[in-house]
DNA sequence: CGTAGCCTACTGGTCCGACCAGTGCACTAG
DNA sequence: CTAGTGCACTGGTCGGACCAGTAGGCTACG
């Protein structure tokens, strides 16, 4: 004893090796969106392995929305543009397997959404606040469908408005989350008209706050609002939780 | 014109089908973690396709998370648990590529966390109230090492005691995203010792307050511990949106 | 001379068969 | 009965093959 110390080696497979170097590649910059990676039959060569190997290493790439590849495409995988696809789907994932409640992702929602209009109340431009406000205007003249539309095209002003990137995705993922566990329990909706009535004036009066610059009071709004909107979709146990957030 | 509505069809590669079954198994329940995949030469024949194929599955599978292989198992790929390693790995891939500012994810930090203390106050049990004073007396008597560790411990208590597992993955997830940023520019650490202690004096009356079941104090608090701790490693110009959030 | 259409040289998607280095278990030799 | 060995699997990697696409050059026709 006393001797040299090793470490464990960890065997690392030849395909992640490729998915290493590609990745860093692309998050360094190296290679931008639109840019080309070779085709596999020349990666093959540069990475002395075979075609198999290029191509598991090329579909993890894929898989974490990367890269894209296209048959017959006389130029290689294409490197595409950052799209929070894959966090979508880890989040869906999530939702699924640790079972996540309705509640839960509503909350936050809840959470992030107020923190956005927190921050966009602060930092919004002109610009963003009528764009805000012709979101409303939609939501005014929408019927079932577009309602929503228009409805995420507000708070994805708000998002944008708020400076942070990561709110911003974030808030996307959840809200697409959310409504795509809603459209599975859409039977259970409750009187749809008054809801959006109701949602129409609540967007209002947090867009007033909005532009007064008071973001305290757009975040207690919203919450409110998001608390009306979905409070019907929420078992009545849940809907505890959601309250402790409303204050 | 007039005729039949013909739908573009959407060419989709016999991986794909491979993995969208799979998947449904793990995320319907049909195979738990623990469970184990038949061998990669047996679900050749179940799926028809050559191994190659199966195997693009596969790797997919395993850059979410949600399968691993071990060569020489006699048994095929094991379901694993889910894990938010998945989800982290976007986080990670979306700060560098988004190339968010350390002070984007220590505002998404701020919110979040402060949120898991919102809920934390009025949802704790008494037991993890204990958890979370140990926690804390951990820090007392940690040197720069183990310090982060119970810090870590606290609000991971805070986030489980939130009743919100999304939050918990989530707070865990960014965290660790910032520590690694942060990481990398260690040099520029201004007086640790100062910090440290100013920290645990924070972490204390932040306890009292989710003690007291004061959610909004608590969570007060805690955004002002977050940006003190934080601020120093901030460039200037980026401080103010922090502060966006103190109020 | 210009253009419409074909043709070829690529691409990625899939399949097959093979070999290697691990692993676990049954079987055997002590 | 146990210790040790070998076998029958596993996944990882390789090389070659074929197919269905695509894009762009080339040819033949107007």
């Amino acid at each position: 004893m006393g001797g040299p110390r090793f470490e464990p080696v960890r065997t690392v497979r030849a395909y992640e090796r490729i998915v290493e170097q590609i990745e860093e590649a692309i998050e360094s910059g190296a290679l931008g969106p639109g840019a080309r990676l070779a085709s596999e039959r020349e990666l093959m060569v540069q990475f002395s392995v075979s075609r198999s190997t290029v191509r598991e290493a090329l579909r993890v790439l894929q898989s974490r929305g990367l890269v894209r590849s296209r048959p017959g495409d006389p130029n290689g995988a294409e490197v595409l543009p950052f799209s929070p696809a894959a966090l979508h789907k880890s989040m869906t994932t999530l939702a699924r397997v640790a079972e996540l409640s309705l509640s839960e992702l509503v909350q936050f929602r809840m959470v992030l959404d107020a923190a956005a209009l927190l921050l966009a109340a602060r930092l919004r431009t002109e610009e963003q606040l009528e764009e805000m406000a012709a979101a409303v205007e939609r939501m005014k003249e929408a019927d079932r469908d577009t309602f929503s539309d228009a409805d995420v095209a507000f708070h994805d002003v708000v998002a944008r408005a708020s400076g942070n990137k990561l709110i911003q995705v974030c808030t996307d993922v959840v809200r697409s989350v959310v409504v795509g566990l809603i459209a599975g329990k859409i039977a259970a909706a409750p009187d749809e008209e008054a809801l959006m009535r109701r949602s129409i004036a609540h967007h209002e009066e947090v867009l007033a706050a909005v532009r007064a610059g008071d973001g305290p009071l757009a975040a207690r709004l919203f919450r409110r609002s998001v608390y009306d909107y979905y409070a019907g979709y929420v078992p009545e146990e849940e809907r505890i939780a959601l309250q402790a957030l409303l204050e």
